[in-house]
DNA sequence: TCGGGTGATCGCACTTCGTTATCGGTCCGG
DNA sequence: CCGGACCGATAACGAAGTGCGATCACCCGA
């Protein structure tokens, strides 16, 4: 058996088809033809010796060969694409780009400060920012559409290929208007609440709960949201209060502050998150710059 | 700046010009004409945008950029061409090949066990083997010439880009012509020893060496040879005697035996080896057919 | 049975990637 | 200081790879 003939296209190729679930979409989400999928995807079954799609008689199915080659090529692809982008020159004439994720709730000075260590050892490497929840964080790691993550510690985010590590722990606080100066256990137990979805706010809805349990609290949710932005208006609008990590204060808007509630001190770990099994040099810098 | 060019081609010959320390010696060894490595090396510095080589005035030299995207591209290629031979199917018809390196020393019931029960749930996937020193496949599992490696634990023997897993440990013996059935720590103070040259066993004549300082033994070394083949042949030739771990017993030549000495037990871990940073699904099958 | 969907196949153009021949440079021994 | 041996870059060209649109064969639901 010769060397192989297939490169970087024939993965891309085949896990475009496999993720739009179908030949023609897949075409189309490529921006290329659709007999070029389909001769690409014959070449590389050919190459391979089995077959990694089913497409007879209308129905389109992955074969268990082929889920096993597609986890590995999605990883290969992954590290591949890193390697390029952490090494291409961009417009600032300096090399490197980063995609980092971070939860709206790790927004701080920590990371301003980690930031502008890196970009002081690195001038000019494009560090992209993305707000996500804690679980896309964690998807888009796996399948390398962001490099590094910051979120919210906690037991339910765990996944073998995903190594974290803490950058800062901080308090939970209370969000209310400017004009509140004190919030005491009580004042939480006849105050309404806004809060974000359950969907979006998984593990940060989690730790709450168990930091509800200790003094019997169980706070009266009168609104959800899916954004921060949305969240923090409605507090504004006087529609209830809700609950922040301390150290993300400075980005709270003019008309609200956060407070600590006296005999209630929930901590909360932010932590660094990157695939164990993909990594560039350049992302190891990026990590350097945050303290161990 | 548009998508990428680059392909794994111009990872191959990047490597492969880094490696040969220059383009000419390169395509030689690509088995390929030169000026296609020119081009292929132009076009890679042209898509990232800086150099990767220096070779005006005569010199050949890597820049410092393109040090640290060498680094990442040969993590790259080694994923990729990792996840095709692990895909790829063989004369037999089934699917896989993995490359596995071992220590002489390593040479064990245990480890066709667990061939075995691999070969069982993966009929017909190639296993590869290779006989090297534990430091060559320490170097040969991070460039991904090996997949996996059965090496003698060590302290000395540590690199953050492998993981290490105890597979199973035993005891050392002295190997003795098969005539001979005791041996005492006196007779290990009176006789001679053959043994591997430090250049290839550097790992295991360290444990050795400690495992000497308790019962203050120095044993008189009266020849070393460079495989195991020819230290039993010399042992057989009556030259002397040597140490190994019981467990390879079964490898001996028939006029040899390994016997234990009493009040002498150093005990010595078989690790099962990888990198950390490069897998695929089939490794991982592979790992789990041998006892945690 | 007829449209609307799928993927496969065909013929053709453009790009990529290889070849050989050749050039211009450095370095070194005579 | 001048050949000659080495190096990498360039030019011209052929083969293979990769794209395209047009079309085919097929299945399915209306």
């Amino acid at each position: 058996m010769g060397p192989t003939r297939i490169g970087i296209r024939h993965l891309r190729y085949t896990i475009a088809v496999a993720d739009a679930g179908g030949f023609r979409s897949a075409a189309e989400a490529l921006n290329i033809a659709q007999p070029a999928v389909s001769k690409t995807i014959q070449d590389t079954e050919k190459d391979l010796g089995f077959a990694i799609f089913l497409r007879s008689a209308g129905v389109f199915e992955i074969t268990d060969a082929g889920r096993v080659f597609l986890d590995d090529a999605r990883l290969t692809l992954a590290t591949f694409e890193r390697t390029i982008r952490a090494s291409r020159q961009n417009e600032l004439g300096a090399r490197g780009h980063i995609i980092v994720g971070y939860s709206a709730l790790a927004t701080s000075a920590q990371i301003s400060a980690g930031l502008d260590r890196f970009h002081k050892r690195y001038p000019g490497c494009q560090v992209e920012m993305h707000v996500m929840s804690t679980d896309a964080m964690m998807r888009n790691l796996k399948t390398g559409k962001i490099d590094i993550g910051f979120l919210l510690s906690h037991d339910s985010v765990q996944d073998p290929e995903v190594a974290q590590q803490p950058v800062w722990s901080t308090q939970i606080g209370v969000v209310v208007p400017r004009d509140v100066h004190a919030v005491t256990l009580d004042t939480l137990r006849g105050s309404d609440f806004v809060m974000g979805v359950r969907e979006n706010w998984r593990s940060f809805r989690a730790l709450l709960d168990a930091a509800f349990l200790a003094p019997g609290l169980t706070p009266h949710v009168v609104d959800e949201a899916w954004d921060v932005q949305v969240i923090f208006q409605r507090v504004a609008d006087g529609r209830g209060l809700t609950f922040y990590p301390i150290s993300a204060a400075d980005s709270l808007p003019a008309a609200l502050t956060i407070l600590p509630v006296p005999d209630w001190a929930p901590q909360l770990t932010i932590s660094m998150a990157w695939s164990r099994v993909v990594d560039t040099k350049l992302l190891q810098a990026f990590r350097d710059s945050f303290p161990k």
